[in-house]
Order: C-alpha cells, then structure tokens, then sequence
DNA sequence: TTGACAGGAAACCAAAAGGTTTTATTTATA
DNA sequence: TATAAATAAAACCTTTTGGTTTCCTGTCAA
C-alpha cells in the first residue's frame, strides 16, 4: 500500500532542532527574518532558508508590509504530525489490553485450578 | 537559552517515510530485517541502516536468537515528540481564548455605546 | 561437515541539507 | 534624491543522508 505522504513535508520541517526553535519562537510574536536570525549563530541567508521549509510545510506564512515582511505562525499542520503519533497511543492502549487480557487469562486459570 | 536537545534523535528518526513505515508494520508484529525489507523497494543493507537510526532513538530494540534478530518497536520517546507537539496545542487555545476576549471587549464596548 | 541462510560491515556514490559570501532589488527616510 | 534598511537571490562549499555492491562471519540443518 503505497499512498502519497501528506505528513512528510511537516515531519521534514521539524526534523532539524533551529526550525524547531524557530516555530517556538514564533508562537510569542510575528516576526521578520532579522528579527530571527538574532536569535540564532547563523546568517539570515541561512535562517531564511529555515523559513522557506516551514513555509512549505505550510507551518508559518508571511506579509509583505513595505520592504518588510513578516512571518508568523500558522501551526494547524501540527496536528498532522500529531494525529500520525496518535496511531501509536493506540497502540499503547492495544499493549495494555493485551497484558489485560493476559493477566486475566491467567487468573482465570487460578481460579479453575 | 541553549540546552541539550533531546528531542533530536526521535524527531530526525521521524523524517524519513520509510522509518515512519517501519515503525507501523513493527506495531503489527517484530520482525527480522529481511521481512522487514521485503516490504520496501530497497536493499536490506538500507533497511539496516534505517533501523540503526531508529535504534539510536530508542524507538525499537532487537533481541538476538540464533543466528536471527527480532526487531520490535519500543515506542516510549514517541511521547517526547507528542509533549513537544502538545506545546502548540496550549497555542491554539491560547488563540481561541485571544479571540474571545477581543470579540467579548468589543461586544462591551457595543454595550456602552 | 558442508552448504545455505541471516545478518554485519566496509567501501563507495549521488543527491540533499545546511551553511557561507556576494550581489541585486525594493522601499523608506534624512 | 541619495543613502540606508530589509530582504531576495545566486553561487558556492562541506557534511550528512540514503542508497548501492561486495564481502565476511556466525549458525542451522541435510
């Protein structure tokens, strides 16, 4: 079963820790390319790129206001990332029932004895 | 404020859609690497590779029996992406809560008017 | 005891990732 | 209007990633 993944743009996104950071950081405030490549040991050409990755995972868009422009957050692809991750709760769930089950198999046993 | 992350290991073993595949069929059942690389269009040295990674991270073991290597998921650090993730949920609500306090201060201000 | 099977390991390769510096381009402002 | 500010864009570089092939080692079974 080999199906399009709609998750890889996001999960590439937060694979590297600065864009991590950089999505943190834009939880607080909008911010410009500038702004945010103060907060980094890295040039702005590179914290751009950063933002071009989020920006195609669809995790922050811009706004051009004059020679400004400002990036801000628009997390909703998140929960893709979290509803892929759901599937394993789940199966937490699953491994509990199991041992469950298991454990009262085994009393079941007991008591028969 | 720069402190260890350790998030990195879970999240770039996330990146990759054949090790996000791996995960789903280890939570069927552990498997040997050639099972496992049946399933994908690639070499088992590939595969090795991809659970080398996904060892580092904690998000499976092996268990050694005879010449035979049972990979199987432990899916505990998965929490750690899923606790990362959840910070922007608080972000969401904190949003929606903005909104009602500026729809209700604006619906004030109609009041007094 | 000799194959065959399962996996480990090394050498190699192309492409992508993550960074740099340099050079425009657009927009405010003194 | 000339200059500074903000960013975009291009060229380049090094390391990492994701894959290959080839070979080696250990274990089971005929």
């Amino acid at each position: 079963m080999l199906h399009l993944d709609t998750h890889q743009p996001v999960f590439r996104a937060l694979a590297d820790p600065t864009r991590r950071a950089i999505l943190k950081l834009l939880s607080k405030a909008p911010l410009r390319v500038n702004d945010i490549a103060e907060h980094f040991e890295m040039t702005r050409p590179a914290v751009a790129k950063h933002l071009d990755i989020l920006e195609h995972a669809q995790l922050i868009a811009t706004e051009k206001k004059g020679r400004e422009r400002l990036n801000h957050l628009t997390p909703a692809p998140l929960a893709q990332a979290a509803d892929w991750l759901s599937f394993f709760d789940h199966f937490w769930d699953q491994r509990l029932a199991d041992l469950k089950t298991a454990v009262e198999t085994s009393y079941d046993r007991d008591e028969n004895r």
